[in-house]
DNA sequence: TTGAAGAGTGAACGTGCGTTCAGTTACCCT
DNA sequence: AGGGTAACTGAACGCACGTTCACTCTTCAA
């Protein structure tokens, strides 16, 4: 047999790319193989190699979506006018998206070793644009004397760091509700950064 | 030709660890053969298994090692009589072991996965005594009104997620010295749990 | 001097890998 | 009604994997 009945690359494309996700999420990008992936999605391994050129192509394409989902959120997010606003809505922006996404942002912290020099190249770019908006905001609010930053650089990376944790023990339906987890975790970075 | 002259196990046996280490930080635990660790120590892939049972239990050993020993070096370590203290000393001793061992690190945060059910319930009760050992520096701490804790777990997690991420930027002979990097950061984290 | 034990070799085992491709089926357009 | 094409199959390619094992060489105690 040859193509059920209802089987279109419109919903074939995205299935693989949620199975991978979930897969190499799960497992690691090198311990699953093309025919799990397959067989996840009910097809055989052989139709990948109509949706991705390649096993790596099919990581990097996850990975880029995400960046640049991850940005393009936070460029409709609205900004904060005053410096501390607009660090509250970055740090909790930060935790409900990552929270949405876990998956993803596992892989994109876990899997970038497995990308060629120059895919690695342009995520890494995306990232540092991400990071490069919060910096922005700390440098600003030193600025105005509204934050007390020594190294905005730093203090970044730690925020970041900090907030992403959140991925590695949060669970839906747990102690804690996502907001309470937000203003918690707001708190300690406003005290951190604050004047 | 077998068994070179000066060649013994006790040479041997830390050097397969140390290229394992090395190379399943490089490249993944997944991605690296036996016969590349082989190669590295100057050996057949064969041999190695003079040294472990399997590839899993080899990981399996370097992870707790690592953790014991984390754990060893946080006990010979000078304890703070007041709770700042104990706090600062933390900071600082996670920070410096963790730059001394940064592979190790990264393994232990990164192939958990790739650990059998039993495996992976010893490392991470290993962890979680680390991670006890931060709390209970912040439960005295709120105790006796030095800190202020809303949420003890989830401080603890913020800290050690914000410290470990050290390791994602830091490097030696960069712009910033480790002391420096670790007062700025203790900085941050008094601040962001000072009472 | 000899022989057991230690240390390592090198070939082989079956398995599963990423990828390719000729062939097959189902749908759409005319 | 029927031909073209998009979607998918299933078998095959060579290769690398983890692991085993009979064997060889070296060392050292008795």
């Amino acid at each position: 047999m040859a193509r059920k009945t209802g089987s279109h690359s419109e919903i074939t494309g995205p299935r693989i790319r949620a199975e991978a996700s979930r897969l190499f999420a799960r497992h690691g990008f090198a311990a699953v193989s093309m025919r799990q992936i397959a067989a996840a999605v009910g097809v055989q391994a052989g139709a990948l190699y109509l949706y991705t050129p390649d096993k790596e192509a099919l990581l990097f394409d996850l990975l880029k979506t995400h960046m640049e989902e991850l940005l393009a959120a936070w460029h409709t997010e609205p900004k904060g006018a005053e410096p501390l606003e607009a660090l509250e809505r970055f740090v909790r922006f930060h935790i409900g998206f990552n929270l949405m996404r876990s998956e993803a942002v596992f892989l994109s912290y876990m899997e970038l070793r497995n990308l060629s020099e120059a895919n690695f190249a342009v995520i890494e770019g995306l990232r540092r644009a991400y990071e490069t908006e919060l910096e922005e905001i700390l440098k600003a609010g030193q600025a105005a004397g509204a934050l007390s930053v020594p190294d905005t650089k730093l203090a970044t990376m730690a925020i970041i760091a900090m907030l992403t944790g959140v991925n590695t023990w949060y669970r839906e339906g747990g102690r804690l509700s996502r907001d309470t987890v937000e203003t918690i975790y707001w708190d300690m970075v406003r005290k951190a950064v604050g004047a």
